[in-house]
DNA sequence: TCTAAGATTAAAGCTAACTTTAAGGTCAAG
DNA sequence: CTTGACCTTAAAGTTAGCTTTAATCTTAGA
């Protein structure tokens, strides 16, 4: 398939396909005679993976690293187990974070909400501040 | 405090506390006779929320229409609850999909694992691939 | 008093991750 | 055979969030 097949197909602009290629996150692409480039439907599962590790907070460079694409037979495998035990600690550190993130906010809502809707903004505007500086 | 003892304490540089000045997050700033900024307490703890803040996710734009700071006593209200509520649901749209990552993770690295360490590289790769398809 | 540390500003620079632009080739349809 | 959609490249532009630089001023300390 060609680039706007496979584009539309992903969901991505082709030239965000053409950039993720230069960063050397898709391997080697094949061309037709016309100088088109040629996927096969593996691409686009390359693309999801991108994809889906950026939403879980990794750069390009490390998925760059996670998806070797070349020989690399020897010491890859090391390397690859601690760039993902280092993302699984990332990832328990945020989900950390959040339950406390999502407690503020629920918080501060509901102190807001329980106010008199005539009442001085300025307090509200406290009790956020004090809510978010209280938590953590 | 000026604006070194601040940076200090709160662990950022002092080009950062005035980039979040001129970014209209950190209200109007007193000044000394020579021009200085002079800090209360109460930056620190303003700073403090800006940090925590982004760590979950704000952009300083959206940091910025939580902190109003400034007058706006009448409608900012609605904004606030609204911005509060819409932040909520994105925490826990990410809350849902670190869950499927950190399990992701843990089973490749499961899968890891248990491989010989003779094993070739190329059948690991291929299981970190077919793991993170399948997952979502 | 001299000096070094730290303050000020405006403007330029940096990185990541893309998109847009410019200046072309290619191809299917009418 | 022309039109319009799609492909190519290299290079420049964009956004967020800062940092660095340059040129100048202030102040605390030996």
């Amino acid at each position: 398939m060609k680039i706007g097949e496979l584009a539309k197909e992903a969901g991505l602009a082709p030239s965000r396909i053409r950039y993720y290629e230069a960063q050397g996150l898709i391997g080697s692409v094949d061309r037709g005679l016309n100088g088109y480039r040629r996927y096969s439907r593996e691409t686009r599962q390359i693309l999801e993976i991108i994809v889906t590790a950026q939403q879980a907070g990794f750069s390009l460079d490390e998925i760059r690293n996670l998806l070797p694409q070349q020989g690399k037979t020897g010491r890859s495998h090391d390397k690859l187990l601690a760039s993902l035990r280092k993302k699984l600690v990332d990832v328990e550190a945020l989900q950390a974070r959040l339950i406390e993130t999502r407690a503020s906010l629920k918080a501060v809502i509901a102190r807001i909400e329980t106010m008199a809707p005539g009442g001085d903004c300025f307090d509200n505007i406290e009790g956020v501040l004090a809510s978010l500086r209280d938590q953590p």
